[in-house]
DNA sequence: CGACATGTTGAGATGGATCAACACTTGTGG
DNA sequence: CCACAAGTGTTGATCCATCTCAACATGTCG
């Protein structure tokens, strides 16, 4: 499936090219059906602008359907952390809900596109389809494992370390998608939007810091981006320099 | 209430001394006999003493009954990074089931005490009481949020900042569990049982530099530690300097 | 008594921050 | 068509928040 069917989220559920994916679990016709009718519409927000404001206690759910996104907090004279990012798939939305903390800002970052659920039907989906219920708990807590991550390199990675583990994670991620574009002449590469000021926001680093760092492990032919496009060339001294390594990927819900 | 009461999980759920806490939200004599009955056990652990071992896939999920204990990931040479800690009330082990990443570990502060739930009737609880089923969502997404504003700390925080943070956010939640000391002739405080590693350790910073940070809060007069005992002296200071400002407390449910 | 955990303090090293330029691209208005 | 501003990436120089190393104090416990 070319990334390119994906950009307008379909009226029906029943022909979303996301649910087309290997990546996600499959749902019976009925739970299909229960989750087109609680989804209220879908919506469209170009890149760079908010979602979801900073501190907004209402809001509605959302299920990312195409493009890149994140989740962000800052503090009160404008230093920012992004807490993490968003792909096709993830559900958006649900610590508006509960936090008792402060609350976290979306931000787009390609232009977007999501469908959209009233934030009261939530119960009630529990209650007609408990399976949905638990899926909607799997994301959360998927979503906190990532957050998890983010902290340990946040907290005790090098800029070295937290950098080629962001780029095996969210080439990771993206590939697990299916939307590994397919190998040229350099080999088999993704989509990648972001650019070094969100990086550096997502690791805690300065933009400056970001850029030589990236530009020494660019040297070192680990990974190249060029053009939108991020390229890994050695996945291996990658994983290792981040100490992390991938787990046999799981079909994950999709709402 | 006093903590002392705390201290050992009762075998009936109906006396549960944590539940008549005001902190939480009530549940209905049906919802409490389905929890007595999902729940298999209890648990006992010494202080120091591993909960959850980093990387094991399998476990059961627990309630913190009393204690302290805390999450964390370590990269392979050793460094640390406590993910968040747990206080009375908290649900532990959901991300086990989920996550796809590299899992936590979960280490005892103090000696606790646990309820046990068997992994696998979490599904059957989500079917048979869809709103006990919403009840861990809510817990799911709330620990993110903490997550999150740990993620802020160590991303964008100074060391002093963060330390300002985390004694404010703990604080807090030993108040909301109405566990605050009353106040003797210096005024309120709680328990405290963690040590300087464990603030570093928290909070992505090294030991030293913790404690030079501690000791320049303590000698501005803004806090103080002594004999396993926390009191804030001036909250509005701290509050300032972390940049966090708390919300109304909202009750919170238990399992 | 010694072993160990914990806290404290100083000195020196350094990863990453800040400041300051400059290059390149894209879009915009004249 | 050019002139210009804005966004992004790049690089060097300098600074400083935090790290590492090292030593010592105190309390607890067997």
């Amino acid at each position: 499936m070319s990334d390119q069917a994906l950009k307008h989220c379909p009226p029906a559920c029943v022909s979303c090219g996301l649910r087309k994916l290997d990546a996600f679990t499959p749902v019976t016709p009925d739970q299909l059906k229960y989750i087109e009718a609680f989804r209220s519409g879908f919506s469209q927000v170009d890149a760079g602008a908010t979602v979801i404001h900073e501190g907004s206690p209402n809001g509605k759910l959302f299920t990312l359907y195409s493009g890149w996104a994140f989740r962000y907090k800052t503090l009160s004279d404008g230093r920012r952390q992004i807490l993490n990012f968003l792909l096709p798939g993830d559900f958006i939305g649900l610590q508006q809900e509960f936090a008792d903390g402060a609350m976290h800002g979306i931000e787009a970052i390609t232009g977007i596109t999501l469908c959209v659920f009233p934030r009261d039907g939530l119960l009630e989906l529990f209650r007609d389809y408990p399976s949905l219920g638990f899926d909607v708990t799997w994301l959360a807590s998927r979503e906190e494992g990532m957050v998890d991550d983010a902290l340990l390199s946040a907290g005790r990675r090098t800029a070295a370390e937290s950098i080629a583990m962001l780029l095996m994670h969210l080439y990771r991620r993206v590939q697990r998608l299916g939307l590994e574009r397919g190998a040229d002449a350099e080999g088999a590469s993704i989509e990648f939007p972001i650019n070094q000021q969100h990086i550096a926001d997502a690791l805690g680093l300065s933009l400056v810091h970001t850029n030589k760092t990236l530009r020494r492990l660019h040297k070192l032919g680990l990974h190249e981006i060029r053009d939108g496009q991020l390229r890994l060339h050695n996945t291996r001294a990658l994983e290792r320099i981040a100490d992390y390594y991938d787990r046999p990927l799981r079909k994950v819900p999709l709402l």
